[in-house]
RNA sequence: GUCGGGGUAGUACAGCGGUAGUACGCCGCCCUCAUGAGGCGGAGGUCGCGAGUUCAAAUCUCGUCCCCGACACCA
């Protein structure tokens, strides 16, 4: 059997999740989901990152220890994605026991192979904060957190010799068409390959709240390294049945500030530690909230659960998937939410599914007849879109079949028909109708299942997606989606 | 600064050598199966600016102006 590893970022937990994590996570569930409807074995990992300086800071100013600070956001996190319907198959926290204890093991197979280092850490340190300082966030040569001078100081730390696989690296991206997408971002990380490749610190002694480095336990391992291992850690690297089954990673998907780390740091670790390479690295956009970027200091983080709440958990993904490409950047807004919900689900799909059941239930005979509208859709298309991670694209495809039968619908004017006539335009309407619900179940879950049930069919997978005879016992319900007045 | 992407209708974008397109918005007409839903038609663009190549340029070349991104914290 075909299996499929999806993998989000995890998340930094020093504050509740927003409108870009809920649209990384929902990216991976699409894509998960779209999986299992292929019949293949899925697994699908979400979670948390909680140790480093941050986080440590964070809890203080809460009042809180760090462990009691994290275990109280991860709960933000679940609930989230709870009600996101967000279908992962294991949440991760870098606190848990069998992570921490692979990570270390990790390190010691990188320090076994002899890329591991010791050496000075140089940085601006902030005595006040304890903490360090990167160069661009220093400003003239003040911490930007509380505003006092910053010094150079040194410390101990050990080292991995990144440098060592800047040829390598540059060889997989220039072999592999599909290492990083879009091809955008990938030309960006070659041409950073083809300057300066700093060897990374991997430990800082001034650090407490982590993983404490195994060659030698004063030093706490720096938190990325912490965090990228999650992908294997969480598969029981090295021995688990979980990684034997998944590994390598068919797409980890990540916001393209991080791509750095998931395209070039966790790949060299990997070489080292003689693990095969993950497949994919896509990396996507950010999105702006009335054309700002969000910040804390503008205090416009858009809450997706309010949204969902709100509107629709479905309003909200079909909205962030078809409102900007995966790899570019977009704006959310409420009024162009709206829009979509009025223009597009109310009056596409909501409408087409309202207008067929009406017809069928006032023609009282049994339904049959020729196919005609499969032309419409290009299944073949969708699918290659998935495949390649055009999740919007894919979305679109399957809209025009929405638009195309709408269309029909209005050509045939079945109001006026009636028998052998009538019956062939409601056959066809239908089976549209149920082939739609299936390609729509990785996009919006609900709606998907909100169509089958008034068709009166049971769950089916992509295999059933083909035109035929109609079977199902209709029975109409609730509109999918309301159209929403209030002008926003 | 170095490298990369882009400037096309009110807005968001597609087209990348052969009569300027799609969606939303706007205007007009028509329909009624459907959630004040739907259909048809229309207005609206010197395709950033200048030069060159070509029978022919949004499209190729050069120049020029402007915007945005990456450059080791961030979904």
């Amino acid at each position: 059997m075909e299996k499929f590893y999806v993998t989000t970022p995890i998340y930094y937990v020093t504050m509740k999740p927003h409108i870009g994590h809920a649209y990384t996570t929902i990216i991976a569930d699409i894509l998960a989901r779209w999986h299992r409807l292929k019949g293949e074995e899925v697994f699908f990992l979400t979670g948390t990152d909680e140790h480093g300086s941050k986080v440590q800071k964070a809890a203080s100013e809460a009042g809180k220890n760090p462990q009691e600070f994290v275990d109280g956001v991860v709960e933000f996190y679940k609930q989230a994605w709870k009600a996101l319907n967000i279908s992962y198959d294991k949440f991760i926290r870098t606190t848990d026991d069998y992570h921490i204890a692979i990570v270390r093991k990790f390190i010691k197979k990188l320090w076994d192979t002899g890329d591991i280092f010791k050496s000075k850490y140089e940085g601006w340190y902030c005595l006040p904060d304890e903490t360090f300082i990167p160069e661009s966030e220093v400003q003239d040569g003040k911490c930007p957190y509380c505003g006092r001078a910053v010094q150079k100081i040194q410390e101990d730390a050990y080292f991995f010799s990144l440098s060592k696989y800047k040829d390598t690296l540059l060889r997989v991206f220039s072999e592999d068409e599909r290492f990083v997408i879009p091809k955008s971002k990938a030309n960006e990380m070659v041409s950073r390959l083809n300057g300066e490749v700093k060897d990374l610190d991997i430990t800082r002694q001034s650090i407490d709240w982590g993983i404490k480095f195994p060659i030698d336990e004063t030093q706490t391992i720096y938190v990325w390294v912490d965090a990228l291992a999650n992908y294997i850690s969480a598969l029981g690297w090295p021995d688990g049945e979980d990684f034997k089954k998944f590994w390598p990673a068919d797409v980890h998907i990540v916001g393209k500030e991080i791509l750095w780390f998931h395209s070039v740091i966790w790949p060299a670790m990997l070489i080292s530690a003689g693990v095969p390479l993950p497949k994919t690295i896509l990396a996507h956009g950010w999105w702006t909230v009335d054309g700002q970027k969000m910040s804390k200091s503008l205090g416009n983080f858009v809450d997706p659960v309010e949204i969902a709440n709100k509107y629709s958990v479905d309003s909200l993904r079909y909205f962030l998937i078809k409102e900007m490409p995966v790899g570019e950047d977009g704006d959310f807004s409420e009024s162009a939410l709206v829009s979509r919900i009025n223009g597009e689900l109310v009056a596409d799909l909501g409408n087409l599914l309202s207008r067929v059941l009406t017809l069928v239930d006032r023609y009282k005979g049994s339904i049959s007849g020729e196919i005609e509208v499969d032309k419409e859709l290009d299944i073949e298309k969708v699918s290659d879109m998935l495949d390649n991670y055009n999740v919007t694209g894919a979305l679109e495809e399957v809209w025009k079949f929405i638009r195309s039968i709408n269309k029909y619908f209005n050509d045939k004017e079945p109001w006026k028909l009636e028998g052998q006539e009538l019956s062939k335009v409601l056959n066809n309407s239908l089976e549209a109708l149920r082939i739609i619900s299936i390609l729509l179940e990785p996009f919006m879950p609900s709606t998907s299942l909100k169509i089958k049930e008034q068709l009166g069919v049971g769950e089916e997978k992509l295999d059933k997606a083909k035109f035929g005879q109609f079977r199902g016992k209709v029975k109409r319900g609730e509109n999918l989606f309301t159209k929403v007045n209030a002008k926003v």
